[in-house]
DNA sequence: CGAGCAGTTGAAAGAGCTCAAAACTAGTGG
DNA sequence: CCACTAGTTTTGAGCTCTTTCAACTGCTCG
């Protein structure tokens, strides 16, 4: 199952089968989340990175007075806290959307594998600053995208990073988000949402239905959105 | 003039002689920008690394449509594409804010560097998640706090980065940004960015005058903002 | 069957935006 | 030293996108 990990590497480089293995025995143990589930909670010294294998997560950050806001969403391949290797805790909760599958590499390990080969520390470190561009794209949305373009901005940038890991199928993928949650993501009111969201139906852009989305019109989606992958990094770089 | 840099460096961690000789040898050139000049072009390929050694910049992304958002704003100190070490490009634009000094560090040199002393790899790969960490707690700002607790909280987060570089004296500091560029920071208008301001000034909680920022009453802008300086990790890590 | 979410709908309020113009400030050149 | 220009800040008024609050529907599951 970290297969998927594997993908969303070879995405953007060239993995070796040496690598390949060294991963593999690094990342061990596969455990089951429920939905709600705090899977590696802010503020707390780490010792271990997580790896989600399967199901979608998300990053939380919230206000003394309640007010949260998901700052980054997680699909099957990604480390989720990464960057908790070189800053030893989070500053955000990491949360189970759906039921997920995780697998845990410990810090120790993963010092050892990318001592053992230098080229997958560079290749880890350009996943943590991938992850800083995808912040970037959100900042750019929450700050400048009106409500519908968000959402489309949103549902581009999962569609893409979905078809990586091989979870698009007829542009259509699953995403085990309430409307509440998409909410928590795009700086919106669940209400907003859930009228933006028939907005999109009834133009024929896009359904979202049962933790479904199904993608009507890419082209147009795209257009409203502004989206460019770029900032997904999905070139295979020259290492 | 890279004593801010080490300043940065040390606020999170040690660093040896031999491993501040080394970052010296390493940091090249010093050159001036001018306000408005862009010190590093988005989507270009990358050979070297900026330092920000006095001055402001910022990390600006733009829409088609010409709305803007500053996704980062770089204090001295401050590498301001150490992301482009390992992505090779960038997803924004660097642009300077006043007139700058910067300094560079060719990739190649940098990877030299770390290999001489992997504990710097280590030091540089938290910088850049650092940066990670601010863009977090910028979107909770962008999606979940209003005009005036983004703004606050702004400058308690200048307040606090200047602070690590030694230049905030009696509560106050430069701050070479117009209402406009301020607007584009916290994704608001530039009106609404001046009667904010107003806001704060006649609350006496904080004056913004001829680039000079003067904090009146920072336990109340804490407050406001809901501030707490965990996400900067400011605590020397156990390296 | 009832409890409890998740989604839907309506009406009213409000935060922040737009457009436009006036008041300052600072730099430039005569 | 003053006039002139350009950029920045300030102010006003109207508007709109998004929020708030509240109720209602439908579905799932014990």
């Amino acid at each position: 199952m970290i297969e998927r990990h594997l993908l969303n590497l070879r995405a953007r480089g060239s993995i070796s089968c040496q690598e390949e293995a060294a991963i593999r025995a690094t990342v061990t143990g596969c455990r089951q989340v429920r939905p709600h589930e705090i899977i590696v909670r802010s503020h707390v010294r780490l010792d271990s990175c997580t790896l989600l294998l399967s199901g979608l997560a998300t990053q939380l950050k919230d206000l003394r007075d309640g007010r949260r806001q998901m700052t980054a969403l997680h699909v099957p391949g990604d480390f989720m806290d990464l960057h908790g290797l070189t800053l030893k805790r989070l500053d955000h909760d990491v949360l189970a959307l759906s039921r997920c599958a995780v697998a845990t590499a410990p810090h120790a390990r993963i010092l050892e594998l990318i001592d053992a080969f230098p080229r997958l520390a560079r290749i880890y470190w350009s996943a943590t600053s991938l992850d800083a561009a995808v912040h970037r794209e959100w900042e750019l949305s929450l700050g400048r995208r009106n409500a519908l373009e968000r959402m489309a901005h949103l549902f581009c940038e999962l569609h893409a990073r979905l078809g990586v890991v091989g979870l698009v199928e007829d542009e259509g993928y699953e995403c085990h988000l309430t409307q509440a949650e998409l909410s928590e993501c795009l700086g919106l009111t669940a209400v907003h949402v859930n009228r933006t969201l028939m907005h999109l139906r009834e133009s024929g852009l896009l359904e979202f239905r049962k933790c479904r989305v199904r993608i009507r019109d890419m082209e147009r989606l795209r257009a409203i959105a502004d989206f460019d992958p770029g900032y997904l990094y999905l070139d295979r770089r020259p290492w």
